[in-house]
DNA sequence: ATCCTAAACAGGAATTATTCCTATCTAAAA
DNA sequence: TTTTAGATAGGAATAATTCCTGTTTAGGAT
């Protein structure tokens, strides 16, 4: 993605351009594993020296705010960020700590029509996501 | 669960029998919130105020490992024990930090018999769980 | 019943992800 | 260009969890 595209993206939801801000969103879109806000952080540093843990955090609270950047919490308990905004779920590899995205629109009708089906005594369903562990072979 | 089917259900497991363990283990069972450690720490130290923290962690924890307890973390990154070991998916209330059982074998079929139908490229799948936010009605 | 030892415990220090605070800076509207 | 609300840097504070160490204890052996 260029950076008007990142520009756009980020003024669209009426949030002011800076330069921390295309840097911290363009570590995300060009990233595929799930980072944490210390790998965000260690990933820009060399190029940007200057730019601080707390601002990589905040903005990244920003993102998922303005609804730009999705997060989940991960089975260490460390938040990871994720530029993949549709619904998916995620593959956690035991052996590592890995994470891969799972797309599947079969799925998401399939429960979909379950929870339609079977509704749940007290309780209205608003969100289905899978944990999903395995091997990666 | 009375004292000597919790001793039993412990030392079945290989690990010795102590006063400490069967007042945590007592209190996950007698449970149905999925409690954080500090929770347990809460709940028995009024009549076992010598039972430290470090303790009420490193048992839970022994639990987990001997496969007493299972553990899982919340939206808050904490960690959550459960006495429930059979295959089971986790209510999260939107509105408070409630999290409810939720089991349906129904459920389990259909996605044991969808994952074995739509293999995923590159990965073996062995867990599937559900994660579902919505309301308490 | 007593002794012995590996394991368990209490208490507190250390660690670490994350949030908070505040003085300074800057994007972008006027 | 000026103005100012919001953004940032840097560091202190917080909080869940783990680690460390000296003491105690469960339960098998004597």
């Amino acid at each position: 993605m260029n950076v008007d595209r990142l520009k756009e993206k980020i003024t669209s939801k009426g949030m002011k351009f800076t330069h921390q801000r295309l840097v911290i969103y363009r570590s995300l879109c060009n990233s595929q594993d799930h980072p944490t806000a210390e790998m965000v952080y260690n990933q820009i540093t060399e190029e940007n020296p200057s730019i601080s843990m707390g601002t990589v955090y905040k903005t990244l609270e920003s993102f998922v705010n303005a609804g730009i950047l999705q997060k989940f919490r991960d089975d260490q308990g460390l938040m990871r960020f994720d530029p993949v905004m549709e619904t998916h779920s995620h593959l956690y590899c035991n052996d590592s700590s890995d994470i891969r995205d799972y797309k599947n629109p079969d799925l998401e009708e399939l429960l979909h029509a379950f929870f339609k089906e079977n509704q749940i005594d007290g309780f209205e369903v608003e969100e289905v996501s899978l944990v999903i562990k395995g091997k990666t072979k």
